[in-house]
DNA sequence: CTGTCTGCAAACTTTTTGCATATAG
DNA sequence: CTATATGCAAAAAGTTTGCAGACAG
C-alpha cells in the first residue's frame, strides 16, 4: 500500500489550484486542503481536519470544515472513503483501493496494480475483500432529471 | 446483479437457526431476521427493519433493532454494507460484491464471478470501482504474539 | 431460577442547515 | 460591489448506552 505524501504546496500554489477547480481561495480552504499534503497517506477525517486546521485558524468552525471538504470533494480535489466510523477524505484522487485494519482502523492505499499482491502479502491478514461499484442503475440512467429520489437517500459525491 | 429472495422461513426454523448461532430465539429477533427473507435483494437498513418489524411487534424499540442487527451480524447471519447514508444489513452472507446507484441509492448484489460482466453491462453505468480489503495490519497482527514486526518490505506501505 | 434480552429514555457522534456577517474576485 | 463563504448555534440523522423489568432456556 503506497504512501502518497507530497511536498507541501505554497499558499499561492494552493490558491491557484483551488481557483482552477472553480473554488474561491479562502484562507480556510487553503489551510484545509494544505493539511493533506502533510499526512502520511493522504487520509483525514473531518474531525481531524478540524482539530489540525484550528491550530492555524482558531476561529474555524466545524460547519466550514464540512462545507469545504464537501466542496473539495465535489471539485475533484479530494476523494471520499466510506466505512465504519467517520468518513475519510483522501488526497489521492487517482483511482485506487484501500485496506482497512479492523483492529486500529488505519486506512492504507493500494494501487490498482497491487491488489493481487496485497491479497497475498503475509504482513496483512486480509479477512474480507469487498468490491463496491458505483454508477447509475438502469432505472435512473433512463430517466430525465426530475424524478424524485426514492428511499435510500441520494448520494452526494 | 442477482436477486436473492429466499422462501420465508417458519417461525420454528427461524428459532432453530438463531439458537444454532448461539442466540436466544426471542420474538423480536425472529421477526427481524425473518424480514430479510421477504426482501427483493436481502438489503435492509436499521430504520427499514424498525418500521417493518413494528407492524408485527408494535412495542419494538429502535434500541432492540440495533442490538439485534448487531448480534445477528456478529453471529454471521447478516452482513453489513457501509456506504453513504445508513448502514445496510445484508442477508446474503456469502462473499459477494455490490453495485450502488448514485442517484437513487439502490444497492444490487454482484456475485464474485460476475464482476467483470457487471463492469461491462450496458444497463449499469459504472463510474467508479472501489475495492476495500479488511483485515489486520502488521502493527495489530503483531500485538500479542511478540514476534518481530512482520514484513520488512510490505507491498503495502 | 438465572442470565440474557427488551423497552425506554437519554446521550453521543457525525453531519447538515438557517441566517447574519465577512470577504474574494 | 456582489455573489459566495464563513461562523455560530441549533437540529437532524444514525447509533449507542444505562437501567429496571421481562422472558428464554
Amino acid at each position: 500500500m503506497s504512501s502518497s505524501s507530497s511536498t507541501p504546496l505554497s499558499d499561492v500554489a494552493l490558491a491557484q489550484l483551488l481557483r482552477a477547480h472553480g473554488l474561491r481561495a479562502t484562507a480556510q480552504r487553503r489551510a484545509i486542503y494544505g493539511l493533506f499534503a502533510g499526512t502520511e497517506n493522504g487520509h483525514l477525517s473531518a474531525e481531524e481536519v478540524f482539530q489540525q486546521a484550528r491550530e492555524e485558524l482558531p476561529e474555524l468552525s466545524r460547519a466550514t470544515v464540512y462545507n469545504a471538504l464537501g466542496e473539495l470533494a465535489e471539485a475533484g480535489l479530494l476523494g471520499v472513503v466510506e466505512g465504519p466510523g467517520p468518513r475519510q477524505f483522501d488526497a489521492n484522487v487517482a483511482p485506487h483501493h484501500h485496506f482497512r485494519c479492523g483492529r486500529c482502523g488505519a486506512l492504507y492505499d493500494i494501487e490498482p496494480e497491487h491488489i493481487e499482491l496485497a491479497l497475498r502479502d503475509p504482513g496483512y491478514e486480509v479477512e474480507r475483500a469487498h468490491v463496491l461499484l458505483e454508477g447509475l442503475c438502469p432505472k435512473c440512467a433512463g430517466v430525465g432529471s426530475d424524478v424524485a429520489p426514492p428511499r435510500p437517500r441520494p448520494v452526494v459525491s
